[in-house]
DNA sequence: CAGTCGACGTA
DNA sequence: CGTACGTCGACTGG
């Protein structure tokens, strides 16, 4: 059915494509905007992005055997050496080019394409030495490069493939008809044209007034460059003068711009040959990169270029085990099944089968076989599976959480979650985003799972069954089970596994909001809203769209004249700081200014109220989706509603809070939350005497600092010194510079400075904490929580000055913000098991990252509070103690402290 | 229609 | 020129 013979190129001669990295990433470069290609955290990527990009089309449309990229080592060669002045007039290379040049290496090592480069040589001679080798060994070639030069190589055998004015995104075709159409010379000629006209770009000069028209005029009278030195008494005129005045620029152009044929290279066209790609290192790379589209083309090119060189189904490939066939059973069958799988304690892969509604069925696999459990309505005897599912046998999972809540809707448990392939590869590689079983397949083991096209109303082709997935997934746990450290795995046992059924348990629960609240408070901000709107447009004499940037931007910098604020991509800022700004700046600060934050204020609650409205399900809860794998420092997050946005620092958003309150069947809320948690860690980690005692004292944290710092006594700390140092401490953990803590205080800088200096004269071991973490890190390649989390980093040793910082800043944070998150998920494990065992009916409901929150059942409050306490206060020995403080309310709000 | 940006809520 | 998130409306480009 698939037309999979055209994929290869019918032609009698394999093609050999060699490419000049250099110069077609270097037009890449000034082809796509810097601005448009950069990822999140500042990495440009414009050449490495347009690079591929023509790379892919030229794959596709050439269908090159044979492939190899040739780079420069240096700007130096033997040309220089010879020539100092060669290429002297080319600037500096733009730093913002160099940094992507090992990238664009990387990439292409991951799709499988070798590159080449050669001490003292140019990329040039590499090509001209693999063409001239391809030709010899009956290659069709390709060149593809953006030097002029390149030229002198066509023949009939081989063909320039040169960019455009316009970028890398057209190439034009050079072959011989091509080149005398465009110079009126044969190929081999150009290299005597260009020594004659000269080439700014390599700062070699030619002869005066010669140009292109004159030169090709005499090549085609004389035939070559000798031979037109040799006539050059005939030529009349003024460039005849110059010409025989001027000739050893010539011969020295000549003798420059000749490319060697000849270069020792390790490698030959013939181990050129197209290898397939590597899909996980092309997913580890170019989700580093952030190419998203690119990705997909390559992937699909990859799976396309696979079958076409093996070109056997699956099923008939020897060499890769493959999945085995799915057999479905019931009943006795099912229960022998089991009992024969899982003999001496052998874990089982189990993906539940989530139909349109409900459980559709159950997949389970073992090594060498998978069985698939229908769910009927009327559904017979399933005795043994379900007290299989529910015991501590050990079962492997793809996203243990959602497992979890699809049987529990059933009323079924599960338990026994020993590994969690979702979990696994984000221990592995925290800043990776999650992906299907299908997905994790192709990316560990390399085997594509055909799916059905989402995007088709009317699926083409059969869903692979749960039982084939779970054969997959345990597959893929044993590939990751290899791959992750002793310390991940120990995270993933004694941590993150067993949270998943917490969380699964927390969403179920849901917390119930109060509507009226919410209604009532929403039409107030309507109205409000409403009214600032009309102030503003009164105050400027016109209407505009208050939430458009762009709109605002206009109003304010071009027709009120106001002074500019910092630079975004877009223009300028019009942010809540950017307009504090501008109002502190001005003598009379227009009026607008301040209606503009009071209508930004009204309309953002607004907006999080009716999204809150909205998420309320029939029960007249909110349940809220836990993502346990969407942070790459150990937290979990959580969307759908994010309920750890929830506003609480003003009148008006803790009105929000006052919303959600304890369910009918339950008596108050209680929440409970870590004080200090991050400062505490900081202290346990770097044993810093002075903090240490701080918290030994028990007394208020920036209060003594404070003291010590201004060398007062604690009584004596005033509230803007107490100010001072809390934001000090709090940016600490952050990699905070002096001139963020001036900008965050709205102090000098000098003063922002010497209170740094005066803090870590008191409290030095922090400092040194700091430094060594990143050191560290920058040895190891990677940060490690208390408990053995690990996070990888990459750019601690860029040389983009930008992109090493906001890594050092990074890591700097990662230990510590990830060992909080630690030692909450330890807290809610053993908080949930004192409750399942004590058969209590109160239920966690609520984590945002250092508070949890409570539904309390009627008579619980008291056992509860000790046992949240208790757990949460001993959930990691710390040379500090853990402090907890506790609140009860009938909402959250009242039940805050 | 999907993806990006600026802005802003939380710890 | 402070870490980690998610969500919104406006805008952009296919």
């Amino acid at each position: 059915m698939r037309p999979r013979l055209a994929l290869v190129p019918d032609t009698a001669k394999p093609t050999l494509m060699v490419i000049d990295g250099h110069s077609l990433a270097f037009r890449a470069f000034y082809a796509l905007p810097l601005d448009s290609f950069s990822t999140r955290d500042g990495q440009h990527t414009n050449a490495i992005h347009g690079f591929i990009s023509m790379l892919l089309g030229l794959l596709q449309n050439e269908k090159p055997t044979h492939l190899a990229v040739a780079f420069d080592i240096s700007r130096y060669s033997f040309r220089t050496r010879e020539y100092p002045e060669y290429k002297g007039t080319r600037g500096e290379t733009p730093p913002e080019f160099v940094g992507q040049v090992p990238l664009l290496e990387e990439a292409l090592a991951a799709m499988g394409i070798p590159t080449v480069s050669k001490e003292d040589f140019e990329a040039d001679d590499i090509l001209a030495t693999l063409a001239a080798r391809g030709v010899e060994q009956g290659f069709r070639v390709l060149v593809v490069s953006g030097d002029r030069d390149s030229i002198q190589l066509v023949n009939d055998e081989v063909t320039l493939l040169y960019p455009n004015a316009r970028g890398v995104s057209e190439l034009k075709r050079y072959d011989p008809e091509a080149v005398r159409e465009r110079y009126g010379i044969e190929p081999r000629q150009y290299p005597d044209i260009a020594a004659l006209v000269g080439e700014t770009s390599d700062n070699l000069i030619g002869v005066d007034k010669v140009g292109e028209k004159t030169a090709v005029k005499w090549v085609q009278q004389y035939g070559s460059l000798d031979e037109i030195l040799a006539h050059a008494d005939e030529i009349k005129g003024v460039v005849g003068d110059n010409l025989r005045a001027q000739k050893d620029r010539a011969v020295r152009n000549r003798k420059l711009n000749r490319l060697v044929q000849d270069v020792d290279l390790p490698v030959g066209p013939a181990d050129l040959e197209r290898r397939p790609m590597n899909p996980a290192a092309i997913r580890e790379v170019f989700d580093r990169l952030q190419f998203r589209t690119l990705l997909e083309r390559v992937l699909k090119l990859a799976r396309v270029s696979g079958d076409a060189g093996e070109g056997a189904d699956p099923d008939s490939d020897g060499s890769a085990q493959s999945a085995p066939a799915v057999s479905r059973v019931v009943d006795e069958e099912l229960a022998k099944w089991i009992a024969s799988a899982t003999k001496g304690g052998a874990a089982l892969g189990l993906v539940v089968d989530a139909g349109l509604d409900g459980l559709a069925g159950i997949g389970l696999a073992d090594r060498d076989s998978s069985v698939y459990v229908p769910w009927g309505p009327h559904r017979p005897d399933y005795a043994a599976l379900e007290s299989w599912l529910a015991s501590p046998a050990p079962k492997l999972l793809h996203d243990a959480k959602r497992a979890t809540k699809l049987l529990a809707s059933l009323d079924l448990a599960l338990g026994g979650i020993a590994f969690d392939t979702s979990i696994a590869a984000w221990l592995l590689r925290p800043s990776s985003k999650a992906e299907s079983i299908a997905g994790q397949a192709y990316t560990h083991l390399g085997v594509t799972i055909v799916e059905p096209d989402p995007n088709q109303l009317v699926p083409d082709i059969e869903a692979p069954s749960a039982a084939t997935l779970a054969w997959y997934v345990l597959q893929i746990a044993e590939y990751l089970e290899n791959k992750l450290e002793p310390g991940s795995l120990r995270v993933l046992r004694q941590i993150d596994a067993p949270l998943a059924p917490v969380l699964a348990q927390m969403e179920l629960a849901g917390v119930r909001v109060n509507p009226g609240v919410l209604g009532k408070l929403r039409e107030n901000l309507t109205a409000k809203a409403a009214e600032i709107e009309k102030k503003a447009f009164a105050s400027i004499g016109r209407e505009v769209n208050l939430g458009s940037p762009k709109q605002l931007q206009t109003l304010l910098f071009d027709e009120l004249g106001m002074p500019k604020t910092r630079a975004t991509k877009t223009g300028y800022s019009t942010d809540a700081a950017a307009l504090a700004d501008l109002m502190d700046q001005l003598d009379e600060p227009h009026p607008f200014l301040e209606l503009l934050l009071q209508h930004r204020d009204a309309t953002k609650l607004k907006q999080m109220i009716e999204t809150l409205e909205k998420s309320v399900s029939a029960d007249g809860r909110v349940h809220t989706n836990y993502d346990q794998t969407g942070t790459s420092t150990g937290r979990v997050s959580s969307n759908e509603p994010n309920l750890q946005n929830i506003p609480v620092k003003t009148e008006e958003g803790r009105q929000i809070r006052a919303a959600f309150e304890s369910g009918e069947d339950f008596e108050t809320l209680l929440t409970a939350d870590y004080s200090q948690i991050e400062m505490r860690i900081m202290a346990h980690l770097s044993g810093d005497a002075g903090l240490i005692e701080a918290f030994r004292a028990g007394e208020d944290l920036h209060r003594f600092v404070g003291a010590r710092i201004f060398g007062v006594d604690p009584a004596d700390v005033t509230p803007i010194m107490r100010t001072k140092v809390k934001a000090m401490s709090y940016g600490l953990a952050y990699g905070l510079s002096a001139f963020g803590l001036s900008k965050q205080l709205r102090i000098e800088v000098s003063e922002a400075k010497q209170l740094m200096v005066d803090y870590f004269e008191r409290f030095g071991a922090v400092r040194d904490y700091l430094r060594n973490v990143v050191a560290q890190a920058k040895i190891d390649g990677y940060t490690e929580t208390i408990f053995g989390r690990r996070r990888p980093f990459t750019d601690l040793t860029s040389s983009n000055r930008v992109l090493r910082e906001n890594a050092e800043r990074a890591a700097l944070n990662a230990p510590i913000q990830g060992s909080a998150a630690d030692i909450i998920k330890i807290a809610m494990i053993r908080i949930a098991g004192d409750l399942r065992e004590r058969e209590l009916r109160s239920r966690m409901l609520m984590q945002v990252h250092d508070e949890l929150v409570f539904e309390v059942a009627a008579g619980e409050l008291d056992e509860l509070k000790s046992i949240v306490t208790n757990r949460m206060s001993t959930a990691a020995e710390l040379t500090v103690p853990l402090d907890v403080q506790l609140g009860t309310g009938a909402n959250w709000d009242a039940a805050a402290h």
